[in-house]
DNA sequence: CTGGTCACG
DNA sequence: ACGTACGTGACCAGA
């Protein structure tokens, strides 16, 4: 079956320059549009495997659009040098690679793309145009796809007529009406003023095309008809210009764009003459230009051989659940408590089952679900915590991971957001997987296709990761990392579903109660001032409040943001002295914060059935190695100002009599730098468990602790503070309000008194630049790719997070080991005592009265005891009613 | 869908 | 000279 890609050569590689970082050969020539193009076209070719392909490019400068219209493309930027040195690079690329390429003089690609796509079609041949640029879809037909390239050039849409009528309502040839309304800015194409995409879609969808618009102007009034009979013309010829001319005279045949596949011989010495080394590998052909026949591409897909399971077969499937070496569970929605289960596929050797969610309440899937909830079992699957918690809510018990895939990805590299199963198949040069995407949409155009390929898909899952967990144990050795992970994070990940299962009671009366006052005091507020600004306006809109600030009561602009002026807090405190308005303004910002973030916000996530909040703890997203947390985030909770912290007493213990219990470490993160620095006279501060930022101040200011006044140790602890978060003299003097100069000078006096600590931070950065990441004490890793950057932004950048990364992340490993020891002491000594939240530093449990006396002196002890540093780890604790009178 | 703001450690 | 403190998530406005 002959298949025909035809790509939009300046398009793409357009959007390549401008999606990729600047990347340079050795000769310092810029590749990084060739680089963004050619991963782009390997990815075509590997996906969709044509027979036939083309690059069509624009050639000359005029075109015969100019010749009815001069400003056609007028007002667009001049190609950047750095691109067009590009262009040449490309072509020879595309002839090594054996991808025939088109142009014609006065031509634009679009037309070239037109003719041959007209002409293929007109054979019936398959075809498929890629390109950023959406009068593209004009093209499509019952055998043309539009592949539209978004986000720079890494994702694909794919638009046949069935999807332009879905999303526009319009047929393809619609789309030149529509661009002759709405115009193209960046084509310079004028359309009708004041007319967007909104307004066209709804005038093609009464009149059908331009012509239909004009004639049946008489029939709209007001603004709009005034605005379509004087641009008439504009209309017309707009379209005209949109319209992809499809009859260029090309001479060439259809074999001329052949595609036989990459030609290794030729293929691997254009590449590597661009230093595309990662693309050599990929394609392996590395060693010389003689890397295999056949090795131009990832393995091929094997044919896999998938059982979508009815309940005729569940029998077979729980007789394969000996022999079943991962699973994958499919689940639709972000928050995992409230999820859909889609279904299941289980992977043995060789067969590969996809069983429908319902089928699950069959009684003979009963062995299945034993096998699900036996904790002795083993599995290895792909974000595993989701799975368990969705298929709680749906009364079906998950124990055992073991190897959850996307937890070993995060290991391996914390800050690479591209950890999608797929991602991490295509990493390991794994036979490829389908995105979630190009097969369920997402959003809105989330829908599950039909049995046969939605079972394809998942059970492509499942057969993908044994794969890549046995790629992942062996980077995890080699990074000595197998026991942070099988001894640490996976082990969490369990205690972490559980706790988020529990939940904790958040009172739905009392919350509404308290929103209620704030209610009150909004409306207030807001009263006030109107009344003083003399008008009413959106208060929550920094726009129109800097309006009002700035430009009608006059008051001194102190920062400007991207958009406008600032009107931040610290803006405001400044401007307090000069206007009343503003210390109402800051008012009711703080109200409103809590009532629509802390009241209503909480409200909606309290479940009915339980009225409890369950959040979701997220295991792979903080670079650090903190855990952060969703719907609702708990760990932001106030507690700073007593309005907020108010919020708290609305936590409660989920059974009569019983207490809240807290826990938090003291001072956790720099009594971590005191173990990494091994600075002495931090070690002694907290070996005689002092006041830290007394003693910081009485060093540094060379006074006896009992002459430190109250400004001396808030400055102490701004430095404190500073040193943690990897100090500038920048950030501390904008902390504390002092001049660069003197926190510079502060910041010596602290590293005279603290050599200790200097020569820590002196050796990480020098680490980091040499290695590439710095560890926590545990061994988890971070890459500062940025480290050894030539720009002074991004470098600063990279060197405090090589400073700040090892305190923080060693302070997350130490609170993870609490946990973990927590949970076994707690089914140890068969408590009722449950562990609810986790904030950083802090531990939050619900505790029965009999139990109390116990956790009160083990829950410090468990966390003191997690980890042996040099110093002493300080866990105090408190309890009370509510999670407020825990303090 | 991004930016501004603000809650936490 | 450069222009920032480290790590998160939720809400709102306004394109």
């Amino acid at each position: 079956m002959d298949k025909l890609i035809l790509i939009d050569g300046n398009n793409i590689i357009y959007r390549a320059f401008f999606a990729m970082p600047p990347l340079t050969n050795a000769a310092g020539q810029q590749t990084n549009a060739v680089y963004g193009f050619t991963t782009m076209l390997l990815r075509l070719i590997e996906e969709h495997k044509p027979t036939h392909m083309i690059v069509a490019f624009d050639a000359g400068k005029t075109t015969f659009r100019h010749e009815g219209y001069q400003d056609y493309k007028g007002g667009r930027q001049k190609t950047p040098p750095e691109l067009s040195e590009q262009f040449p690079l490309l072509k020879e690329l595309l002839r090594g690679l054996g991808v025939p390429q088109f142009e014609l003089e006065t031509y634009e690609a679009d037309d070239i793309i037109g003719t041959v796509s007209r002409q293929a079609d007109e054979a019936g041949r398959s075809v498929m145009i890629v390109s950023g640029d959406k009068d593209m879809l004009q093209l499509a037909s019952a055998h043309t796809t539009i592949a539209l390239v978004r986000k720079g050039v890494t994702e694909i849409e794919l638009y046949g007529p069935e999807q332009i009528r879905e999303k526009y309502g319009l047929t393809p040839e619609q789309i030149t009406d529509l661009k002759g309304l709405m115009g193209d800015a960046s084509d310079n194409i004028p359309g009708v003023p004041g007319v967007g995409e909104k307004t066209a879609l709804k005038l093609l969808h009464e009149f059908g095309s331009v012509e239909g618009v004009l004639e049946g102007v008489e029939s709209l009034k007001g603004k709009m008809k005034e605005r379509i009979e004087t641009h008439a013309e504009d209309a017309r010829m707009s379209k005209k210009l949109a319209t992809i001319y499809r009859e260029v005279p090309l001479a060439h045949t259809w074999e001329e764009m052949a595609f036989p596949g990459l030609n290794p011989d030729t293929a691997g010495p254009a590449l590597a003459k661009l230093e595309f080394r990662s693309l050599l590998e990929r394609l392996n052909l590395s060693g010389s230009s003689a890397g295999g026949e056949e090795a131009a591409e990832r393995p091929p897909a094997p044919e896999l051989e998938i059982v979508i399971t009815d309940e005729a077969k569940l029998p077979e499937v729980a007789a394969a659940l000996p022999d079943v070496q991962a699973l994958h569970v499919e689940t639709y929605g972000e928050n995992p408590h409230r999820a859909e289960v889609i279904g299941l596929a289980l992977s043995t050797s060789g067969r590969h089952y996809y069983v429908p969610f319902e089928l699950l309440k069959q009684e003979a899937a009963a062995p299945l679900l034993e096998w699900l909830g036996d904790p002795g079992i083993r599995k290895t699957g792909y974000d595993l915590h989701r799975a368990d918690l969705a298929l709680h809510w749906k009364g079906i018990a998950f124990a055992g991971a073991y190897h959850d895939t996307q937890l070993a990805a995060y290991l391996l590299d914390p800050t690479e957001a591209n950890q999608s199963l797929s991602d991490l198949v295509a990493k390991y040069g794994l036979p490829r997987l389908a995105p979630d995407e190009e097969v369920l949409g997402k959003g809105a155009k989330y829908r599950l296709p039909e049995l046969a390929k939605l079972g394809a898909h998942v059970a492509g899952k499942s057969a993908a990761l044994l794969g890549v967990a046995a790629k992942q144990e062996r980077e995890l050795a080699d990074t000595s990392m197998s026991g942070l992970f099988h001894d640490l994070e996976m082990p969490l990940s369990r205690i972490l579903a559980d706790m988020e299962k529990q939940g904790i009671v958040a009172s739905t009366g009392d919350l509404r109660e308290l929103g209620k006052e704030f209610e009150s005091q909004i409306a207030g507020l807001a009263e006030k001032i109107y009344a003083i600004a003399g008008t009413e306006f959106n208060l929550n809109s920094t726009k129109q409040l800097g309006e009002i600030l700035f430009v009608k009561l006059g008051l001194p602009v102190v920062k400007k943001t991207k958009t406008g002026y600032s009107t931040d807090a610290e803006v405001l405190e400044k401007l307090a002295p000069y206007h009343e308005i503003v210390q109402l303004i800051l008012q009711y910002r703080t109200i409103a914060k809590l009532q629509s973030t802390y009241i209503e916000g909480l409200l909606k996530e309290i479940s009915p059935e339980d009225g409890k909040v369950h959040t979701y703890y997220r295991q792979t997203i903080a670079a650090t190695g903190r855990l952060s947390s969703q719907f609702p985030n708990l760990q932001n909770i106030p507690i700073r100002l007593e309005e907020g912290r108010k919020i708290r007493k609305m936590f409660v213990p989920s059974e009569p009599g019983w207490s809240i219990l807290a826990a938090d470490y003291s001072q956790i993160e720099l009594r971590v730098l005191a173990h990494i620095s091994d600075d002495e006279r931090l070690k002694e501060a907290f070996v005689l468990d002092m006041d830290i930022h007394t003693k910081t101040a009485s060093d540094v200011f060379g006074v006896p602790a009992e002459a430190v006044d109250s400004n001396m140790r808030r400055s102490a602890k701004a430095v404190n503070f500073g040193i943690v978060y990897g100090i500038s003299d920048y950030g501390l003097s904008q902390n504390l309000g002092i001049t660069r100069k003197e926190a510079a000078q502060f910041i010596d006096q602290y590293f005279g008194i603290f050599q200790g600590v200097r020569r820590y931070m002196d050796e990480i950065v020098l680490e980091a630049r040499k290695a590439g990441y710095v560890t926590t004490l545990l061994g988890r890793r971070r890459y500062l790719p940025d480290i050894n950057a030539s720009n002074f932004n991004l470098r600063s950048f990279a060197e405090r997070t090589a400073m700040n990364t090892p305190i923080q992340g060693t302070a997350a490993d130490i609170i993870k080991l609490a946990m973990v020891e927590m949970d076994r002491e707690l089914a140890g000594r068969g408590l009722k005592s449950r562990m609810l939240l986790q904030v950083h530093d802090e531990l939050v449990f619900e505790v029965p009265p009999d139990e109390l006396e116990q956790m009160k002196s083990l829950v410090p002890e468990v966390m003191e005891g997690a980890l042996k540093l040099s110093v002493p780890l300080k866990a105090e604790v408190s309890y009370g009613s509510n999670w407020y009178e825990a303090k």
